[in-house]
DNA sequence: TCTGAAATACCCACTAC
DNA sequence: GTAGTGGGTATTTCAGA
């Protein structure tokens, strides 16, 4: 369960995941030893799933970002699971999720620029059959974190949504 | 200039940022001193932006995400700058892009389940005064990573895409 | 002169108390 | 929560291309 000081710590980490443990203590209030207990807890738990360094996409030449809609008249399940792990498998595909409502799926893919948009999508409908697929681009990105919210966390001492 | 081994280092640490530098050296082939030195190059020049913890969805209570499109017939700077402020400070708005073509402006949302969603919805329109919206709901994330694919990065030696 | 290897001092993560 | 230790990191020095 998690509690008011494990989000504190869960916040900073989620920014900063650089900052020592002794200074997490001091910013919560807490000795470094059990605040970094806690950290170990919230690991081991799979809150915190992984640490990773965050790329500027710029400077690795992924501009453009787009987003594929896709419609599909196949739905069983072997059908979707083929899909799902082509699909997966192509590095430019950032985020994938099965969608409520009138599409299917989602795709948002990077990529240098329209071009190589282009070819990424030939090689997309080369190896999987999709009936109905439409694309829109971003043109500017004006936020975009890895930070979850934290002020839904159910906390011990509350049930309540409570406010950061 | 990025080359072929600083792509592999980056392949590394957007993937676990947590493993040493000595290791990480002597997986791509350099002592501990070199490949720090390169480390710290890029962090300096910014193709590292951040390190931090990647935090399980669930855990945190936020285990729906809404994508809303927005469409606005405000195209004027003043606007715009006043509306991506607003929407900017939500938490539960973890991307936000300006979009190209009939859909002005797409954003990504995650909140506990869809009564929250419609909270927050009222909240967000209460704050902005936007004409069309609509939102498509996320049944399953089949795929959601913060690695960059590292295969269109410009190298020192070629021009050309290179694959992994 | 630039790049990499070796060596050291220091600081932080982690353990025992 | 405090004290102490091992280990990784930051930094310097040195060797070689």
């Amino acid at each position: 369960m998690i509690d008011r000081i494990d989000r504190r710590i869960l916040s900073i980490l989620q920014e900063d995941s650089t900052v020592p443990v002794a200074e997490i203590g001091r910013r919560v209030g807490l000795s470094t030893t059990p605040c970094w207990r806690r950290i170990q807890k919230l690991e081991e738990e799979g809150v915190i799933k992984r640490r990773v360094a965050i790329l500027d996409a710029r400077s690795v030449n992924v501009k453009v970002a787009a987003f594929i809609s896709i419609t599909t008249n196949q739905h069983n399940a072997d059908w979707l699971a083929k899909f799902a792990d082509v699909i997966k498998e192509f590095p430019e595909v950032v985020e994938f999720y099965r969608m409520a409502g009138k599409v299917d799926y989602l795709l948002k893919v990077v990529v240098p620029d329209i071009e190589a948009y282009d070819a990424f999508y030939k090689r997309l409908i080369s190896k999987i059959d999709i009936s109905d697929v439409s694309t829109t681009f971003a043109m500017e990105e004006i936020k975009n974190t890895s930070q979850l919210p934290l002020n839904y966390v159910v906390t011990e001492k509350t049930r309540d949504p409570v406010k950061e």
